[in-house]
DNA sequence: CTACCGATTGACT
DNA sequence: GTCAATCGGTAGA
């Protein structure tokens, strides 16, 4: 079984659930079937303090959800795409985990009929991806993650991450507050969207 | 109402 | 590596 996460997974420091959550897996399902992943990246968006936040300039009808309680999912559009939060911390304070990758597990040939696309690295490499991947769009904006239906996180059996493997860099795509390092990936996974530059070899 | 723009992606050189 | 398509949300007239 996936058994979803709890709410108290949600309400501590939104860097801290942030690299809670890589190691854990993304459940979706839907009338077509069950997609499932691994999320290997990460990044966290901090309250009104945090320039890159949508939340920074107070609430609006668009980020709503954000200011609601953790445990909920934040379901926004961009660049006529959709990315997938996790909303953290206790109602009032806009925090939210962006999840920018995940490993497929499991429901790969529904993500390939969803994507158009056939090659495992590009189901669900990248936020707006994922979620054409997993099937998640705005009306899923404000679900209760903690519910164990249609859209939850859960444990992988067994699997624990070894903090030794999470990188830490700055996020991708944001102009305001890029300098801060609140992108959290796995090291050594191949699914993660964006590397800093590597040296060479 | 219009104008601008972004927590992106995919096609192309 | 570069670059333009894309469209809902927001601000401003």
């Amino acid at each position: 079984m996936k058994e979803p996460l709890s709410h108290d997974f949600y309400f501590g420091d939104v860097e801290d659930v942030a690299r809670a959550m890589l190691g854990k897996q993304l459940v979706r399902v839907t009338a077509n079937g069950m997609t499932a992943g691994r999320i290997v990246e990460v990044e966290a968006y901090l309250s009104r303090q945090d320039p890159a936040n949508h939340g920074h300039r107070g609430q609006t009808r668009r980020n709503a959800t954000m200011f609601g309680t953790g445990g909920h999912a934040y379901v926004y559009s961009i660049h006529a795409r959709y990315c997938l939060n996790a909303v953290t911390e206790p109602e009032g304070v806009p925090c939210a985990v962006l999840i920018r990758a995940v490993e497929p597990l499991e429901g790969l040939d529904l993500m390939r009929e969803r994507r158009r696309r056939t090659n495992v690295l590009d189901l669900a490499r990248g936020p707006a991806r994922l979620c054409e991947a997993f099937g998640i769009d705005r009306s899923l904006d404000g679900w209760d993650l903690t519910r164990g239906e249609e859209l939850w996180l859960a444990d992988e059996d067994g699997t624990t991450v070894n903090a030794a493997n999470i990188a830490v860099a700055q996020r991708v795509g944001v102009s305001a507050g890029a300098d801060l390092p609140l992108r959290f990936f796995m090291a050594d996974s191949r699914f993660v969207s964006k590397r800093p530059r590597q040296p060479k070899s």
